[in-house]
DNA sequence: CCGCAAAGTTAGCTGATGCTAACTTTAGAT
DNA sequence: ATCTAAAGTTAGCATCAGCTAACTTTGCGG
């Protein structure tokens, strides 16, 4: 009976990325993500809860180890697709969508045979 | 203000599948999809609802012109992306999971270049 | 024809993710 | 130091897609 939380990615993926320009609050997140903030209040407390952030007393969001982890390995497979995407001849905003629609998704046997895919066509184009 | 209908391609793909085999029950649909007769009985009420299917006297579920496009276009892109999965050496189970996984998300765009590479592999394979 | 099991349905619940309205808190400008 | 606007929070609600329990309907065997 695990819970699903489909957006933890997403929002693990965005803090870490923000987090290289500075501090990350709230209203950064909800804006980025495109929903309100009490959406994003709501969330946040379930990251602390399963350990993928802690919250400073200037309520700025930091990723723990198991988040910083969930991030690096979600962008790195974002990177990997958008990259793809990209090399296939997929226009930049569509390829950035598709990305982010399918990262969430793939086993790590696809990610593995993606990656290697990519390899070949960078060395072979 | 439209609604999700996150499965929808997946009932009506399944409705089409087994459409070929015989007469189709949502006793079925349970079965296959792994949920409850409830769950299948209040969302088939849906599909009828924005005109993916119609029910007939036996309650025997039919595609109408407008589901049966989606469920073809739906199965054209599993079966593109379980090829192309399969081409790459991801094992059998794991590629019809991701495939579905993936089937639901892609663009047109990202379609299209799956199908350009997967014919340049056929040929060059 | 009748009864029973299988199938369909209804009601009412859960959890995930969103919303608005209406607070409280905080921090910056004066 | 204060006042105000922005940020955070809480409460209450909605929708989607699932569940169980408890019906009703159906259709088939005898």
């Amino acid at each position: 009976m695990k819970k699903k939380m489909t957006r933890r990615e997403d929002y693990l993926k965005l803090i870490y990325t923000l987090s290289r320009k500075g501090e990350v609050h709230g209203a950064d997140l909800a804006d980025a993500l495109d929903v309100k903030r009490p959406t994003v209040c709501v969330y946040l407390k379930r990251l602390v809860d399963v350990g993928d952030i802690v919250m400073d007393e200037h309520h700025c969001v930091h990723l723990t180890q198991q988040g910083l982890q969930i991030a690096e390995s979600t962008l790195d497979k974002h990177g990997m697709l958008l990259a793809l995407l990209l090399d296939l001849g997929v226009p930049g905003e569509v390829a950035a969508s598709d990305a982010c629609a399918i990262e969430h998704n793939i086993s790590p046997e696809t990610c593995y045979a993606l990656k290697q895919l990519l390899n070949e066509r960078q060395v072979s184009v």
